[in-house]
DNA sequence: TGGAAACTATAGTTGTAAAAATAGTTTTTT
DNA sequence: AAAAAACTATTTTTACAACTATAGTTTCCA
């Protein structure tokens, strides 16, 4: 069976997202129904099987954004604003705000984690500052840009505010962008 | 003395700063060179310290909003621009990522520096609704603005990226107040 | 062959008793 | 009168042992 190690990932993402990194291995056996022995027998540890985890979890979105970044039909601006959707994914597919407790005890894993992150941000980096020096956006420095998305990426999925206004997170999210896109334009 | 009362409660807010929730009524009396009979004084105990001083922390902020909002001859959107300038004072002049500290401990300190904070806002969304109502801003739902600006602030005061960039504090506010009133705008 | 369960060494948790620190008071000193 | 120091009751840390949970292995069985 070939997707075996995917589906052994896809249960490390589930358990991750309920439990942070209170799970065991016992409990991804049990959630496949397959013995611990299969597991082990696909990846030598536990460190090895989240840091393949980690590179898994990129692909759908660096696949997404690879598309958005050829497809030439679009306006640089348009780009842009389609790869800064692209982005949250991270933050959804891996709840970050149980990703620190990576950092003790698997350091690998969590800066592996957090460059992937970073290297995702690259792309739309790039592009902001292209965006910039062509002039079709407002010159401002990039870290004011990303820390004010990831700022409220993360008070979006933290805060109860949305819930309680009911707000939907992709509401939200769009709203941003949509904000920070036009804040930008000359 | 009649500023007795006034210096303890900024060597409250100086050592709070300085070493979160973990300071004593010695080391205030130690940093005004007075005795903790002096302190305890003016204070009944340390709970009435820290209510005092929260109260005490929160006057200029306050001031500060009553002139942007009596001088008429701002318009409404200038108004909202140094209104939202003045909120981060409160992020400044409190570590805000200690503040969760007084949760356990504290908690009538804590749901009054929260409510404070919260109450700090209440100006700045209602004005905000009034411009969207003129149609002077795009209508969006307010705590979308409120997480993304509430957001920014707290990635600029506790990210290392502003700095290793060399990008100021005040530099960041500002482009990020920018984005976002002329993101707004109709 | 692979699932289920038993097994072991280790890592993590919990309870607790001793030690240290601290809020608030009292005494002494300046 | 106020600072400094000494004091006490309470709270907070610390240290460590007993206990529990878990990674990784091995055995057994369908």
């Amino acid at each position: 069976m070939e997707n075996l190690r995917q589906s052994i990932m896809e249960s490390v993402i589930n358990q991750f997202n309920q439990k942070g990194m209170k799970f065991t291995m016992d409990d991804i056996s049990k959630e496949l129904h397959i013995s611990k022995k299969t597991i082990y027998k696909e990846f030598d540890d536990k460190d090895e099987l989240f840091f393949a985890t980690v590179d898994y979890g990129f692909t759908a979105i660096k696949q997404k954004e690879a598309e958005v970044l050829k497809d030439d039909s679009l306006d640089i601006v348009e780009k842009l604003t389609r790869l800064i959707v692209c982005l949250p994914d991270n933050y959804r597919n891996i709840d970050f705000r149980m990703a620190y407790q990576l950092k003790d005890k698997y350091p690998l894993v969590y800066s592996k984690l957090a460059s992937r992150i970073e290297s995702d941000w690259e792309e739309t980096e790039k592009l902001l500052k292209q965006a910039m020096d062509e002039g079709k956006l407002k010159k401002m420095p990039i870290p004011v840009v990303k820390l004010t998305i990831e700022g409220a990426i993360e008070k979006f999925l933290g805060s109860e505010e949305l819930s309680k206004t009911n707000v939907s997170y992709e509401e939200a999210l769009n709203g941003m962008i949509d904000i920070i896109i036009n804040g930008l334009r000359v």
